[in-house]
DNA sequence: TGACGCTGAGACACTATTCGTCTTATCGTC
DNA sequence: GACGATAAGACGAATAGTGTCTCAGCGTCA
């Protein structure tokens, strides 16, 4: 990724900050990158979608590598678990500009947690977590067990549940302990395995 | 005022604080408002610039209201200038939307704190704080040095001074004594004054 | 030197948005 | 039922934004 390309994005997301992304445009973005439209326009053609697209990648990957780096001292599965689902969920929670965007923007930004971007969110979380649990289970049960995980966290977030807070460390073990890890650890064939 | 106006008002100061005053449409206010834009329009004829306006006033008049509820317990006129001074200052500086503003659409913010809204701004003053001093000063006495304060917190505001620190009750409390009391209390004729 | 690639500036046609005014239908109140 | 106030929305004009394009300027490398 060139300098440029980055300066773009950084740009982007700051105009985002500022304004909202239904008020951003592309022209706000060139100058807030010092960079003219054309250039833009060159490295992302496709315009708004694209680009805005491309900055979503971008902070779902700062996201999950932040992420990632607060799971290297978990030793066991329901350890690295329960770091996981805590700390994303905190992440989202004191994600001020991922609040004023459900505050302002809620359609747009509920379909890019849900319908349009969890697919990708999903994806992504596989791409950087699946890797540490596969050190204690099989790479099609990590895969499941991520998946689960990523539409936990998501749903638990934008719907508190006055049973678990995924945001508490303690909440959280007791859920993972109860409902996750045996159906995971102890019998695979349980885990609604389609073939 | 009524209830309607109001709640225009209120939305149209929403809708900046989300967007920023270059990004709110009238559309965007008469849907916060819940209110249709024929109405807005009865409301305020002249649209943008006469709601802005409107919106502008009612701020200013909130900044003096509060601004004057803190001047009550002040017995001399040095306790009531480096209240108003230090209370203004603070306030300024704390207020998260002006200083948004001044990041992201500097031109208009600071013509609205200078050239366009200063009058206006000593016209308030003027009008809450005159009054409070009045109790130690002649009327015209009064006038001129709520100008003058008026001028001097914009300006200490939008530039800081080594020097002074009109945010600092001790900062402003020597300033005041030193440059300000000894000219408009002991001696008026060395004010300045034209006529 | 001259070919090359990248960039900024900005013209261009097109579309979408916004503005301000207007009409119409629908309320609730008297 | 007349009345005033309102929401909804149609409308033309003006403005802003989009995406593509050309062109000139700038360094780099041969």
């Amino acid at each position: 990724m060139s300098p440029t390309e980055r300066r773009i994005l950084d740009a982007t997301r700051v105009c985002c900050e500022r304004w909202g992304i239904a008020k951003v445009t592309v022209d706000d973005v060139a100058a807030e990158a010092g960079v003219s439209r054309a250039t833009l326009y060159r490295m992302f053609p496709g315009g708004k979608d694209v680009l805005f697209d491309a900055m979503r990648v971008r902070e779902l990957e700062d996201f999950f590598t932040q992420l990632g780096e607060h799971l290297d001292g978990a030793t066991d599965l329901e350890e690295l678990l329960v770091r996981t689902v805590v700390h994303a969920t905190q992440e989202l929670r004191s994600d001020s500009h991922l609040a004023a965007m459900l505050a302002s923007e809620p359609g747009d930004t509920l379909s890019e947690l849900t319908v349009q971007g969890l697919p990708r969110i999903v994806r992504m979380a596989t791409l950087f977590i699946v890797p540490k649990v596969e050190a204690h289970l099989d790479r099609d049960a990590a895969s499941r067990l991520v998946d689960l995980m990523a539409r936990l966290v998501i749903s638990y977030f934008l719907a508190p549940s006055p049973y678990i807070d995924l945001g508490d460390d303690e909440s959280a073990r007791r859920f993972i302990g109860a409902h996750i890890l045996p159906t995971f650890q102890s019998d695979p064939s349980t885990t609604g395995a389609r073939s």
